[in-house]
RNA sequence: GGUCCCAUCGUUUAAUGGUUAGGACGCCAGGUUUUCAUCCUGGUAAUCCGGGUUCGAUUCCCGGUGGGAUCACCA
């Protein structure tokens, strides 16, 4: 396969729309599995809607999820003549007119045109104007835009997951391409910058689809090379509308913070909509990128399952690494990492879906939280009962050596030749044991506890509740 | 309203002109376990509707219905 470069494309407005990365990982997969490149574009051409430092984040959030760009940023507000020579080019060709329609009057024929349920489309009034008239216009100074003049005719749109699309040119309008402020819309610059970029393959969301026919008629126009189109679908709420702020997060940076690992946000967000083998569920980027096929993706949209994200951020957590873990949860909890920290993480991974439920579950391994007297009696047992045996096992933890408690398993092998040295029953020892170690109704299991705590602090503990009873 | 896109369990996906329509998440039940989580086993649940083509349609075609996108000097 050729190699494809290919370009992900967003307007800066300060976060990043989880659409926006899956589209970006498509392009990503595309370009890695045929040695191409992928290109960073700043798409700000709608000076309206700037965010300060929207470009920097979005720049930062890709690092954050290990996607590397070749090439970029290409900042499309620093571009700004390349659209002027192309914009003047159609205008020379006759493919491209001067308007000097003042909003109002668009307005007015859009409300007109609706309540007579026609398409909303502009009348090319401007279109009529003579050369001395328009030149008398901009030399006065008038307010205007450049409209693109669609031909007669239709376009077909190739595209890559929804096959082929007919357009027939009556229902398209002309398009505004270059502003007022001399700023050039989306469908200009994006048509330059692809060309000048030698973008072999335009994947964006199916929002886009209609107005593609615009962009290869412009094509045809400069006659650059068409690039291949895949439209993907969109991302959906769990009530299958569009993927709004109102349902949900829809920024990558929120699921980060809430401690969902890169890993599990792109395997997830990838295998939205698409499935490389039909019969997995956990891939690796370079399986990812190995297996990825863009006519494989499904042409309608997904609804963003939390549940299998949580699931699939729980496998990760468990999958990485000690050290890895480590690092990861380091931005999520308010204490510092000592050693009790860390086997605690070890122990806690296991229980948790996101890493920012990491420092609630990791607080109780602090210090010994209160907790009240009869939680640690068993369902079948009294207080007399737990006293005896919290004293009886503290006996055989008292007669164990520092070196004894870097085992779990040493610790587990123990208490339970006790009991069974003793011929009791292991709720009899084990939920009061656990119970005073955590303090906690729900824990992890008595010997991993202990493992965390250590002989000293492991005494103490099943002392103080001994004392208690 | 015009144009366009889409339609398999609740969700996400797989498969095929002939299958008991498969997997995953969730849910339910059982097992392991002192508890929680994990883990293991089992279960629940789907081809939108109507025609056509065909020996046979979930699959191909047409229509309907439903959902969605778009119709800006936003991207």
């Amino acid at each position: 396969m050729k190699p494809a470069r290919t370009r992900i494309a967003p307007s800066p407005t300060g976060y990043m729309h989880v659409g926006t990365l899956r589209t970006a990982l498509f392009s990503y997969f595309l370009a890695h599995q045929t040695g191409g490149q992928f290109i960073l574009r700043i798409e700000d051409t709608d000076r309206t809607r700037f965010v300060e430092g929207a470009t920097e984040s979005l720049i930062k959030t890709f690092k954050d999820l290990g996607i590397e760009f070749d090439e970029g940023p290409f900042v499309q507000s620093e571009r700004l003549t390349e659209y002027k020579i192309h914009a003047d080019r159609l205008l020379a060709d006759s493919n491209a007119y001067y308007c000097f329609c003042s909003r109002d009057r668009l307005e007015e024929m859009r409300k007109q045109q609706q309540e007579t349920k026609q398409t909303p489309k502009y009348d090319r009034a401007c279109l009529k104007l003579t050369s001395d008239e328009i030149q008398k216009k901009l030399d006065s100074g008038e307010n205007h835009v450049i409209r693109m003049k669609i031909p007669e005719g239709e376009t077909i749109v190739k595209d890559l997951v929804r096959g082929n699309v007919k357009f027939n040119h009556s229902d398209i309008d002309d398009q505004v391409i270059v502003k007022s402020d001399g700023y050039p819309t989306y469908h200009l610059a994006v048509v330059v910058d692809d060309f000048l970029m030698n973008i072999t393959h335009v994947i964006r969301g199916e929002e886009w689809l209609p107005s593609t026919p615009k962009h290869i008629i412009l094509q045809k126009m400069f006659d650059f090379d068409i690039p291949q189109f895949a439209h993907v679908p969109l991302l959906l709420n769990p009530d299958k509308t569009k993927l709004s702020k109102r349902q949900g997060d829809v920024a990558v940076e929120d699921y980060l913070k809430k401690g969902y690992l890169p890993q599990a946000l792109i395997n997830f967000i990838s295998t939205l909509g698409y499935n490389p083998t039909g019969d997995r569920e956990v891939y690796t980027m370079q399986e990812l990128i190995d297996l990825f096929d863009i006519t494989k993706v499904k042409s309608s949209g997904a609804v963003m399952n939390i549940e299998k994200l949580d699931w699939m951020n729980n496998h990760y957590i468990k999958e990485l690494s000690d050290e890895e873990l480590f690092v990861m949860a380091k931005p999520f909890l308010s204490m510092e990492i000592d050693k009790t920290i860390q086997k605690a993480l070890l122990i806690e991974r296991e229980r948790v879906n996101r890493l920012e439920e990491l420092e609630e579950k990791i607080t109780p391994y602090l210090k010994a939280t209160s907790y009240a007297k009869e939680s640690l009696i068993w369902k079948k047992a009294d207080a007399l009962d737990a006293k005896k045996n919290l004293e009886g096992v503290l006996g055989v933890i008292e007669n164990l050596n520092d070196p004894d408690f870097d085992k779990i398993e040493t610790l587990e092998g123990e208490v339970k030749k006790y009991i069974e040295r003793e011929g009791l029953q292991n709720g009899n020892v084990l939920w009061p044991l656990r119970v005073a170690l955590s303090g906690q109704e729900k824990s992890a299991s008595p010997f991993e506890l202990l493992w965390v705590f250590g002989r000293e602090q492991g005494i103490e503990r099943i002392k103080k509740a001994i004392s208690l009873l």
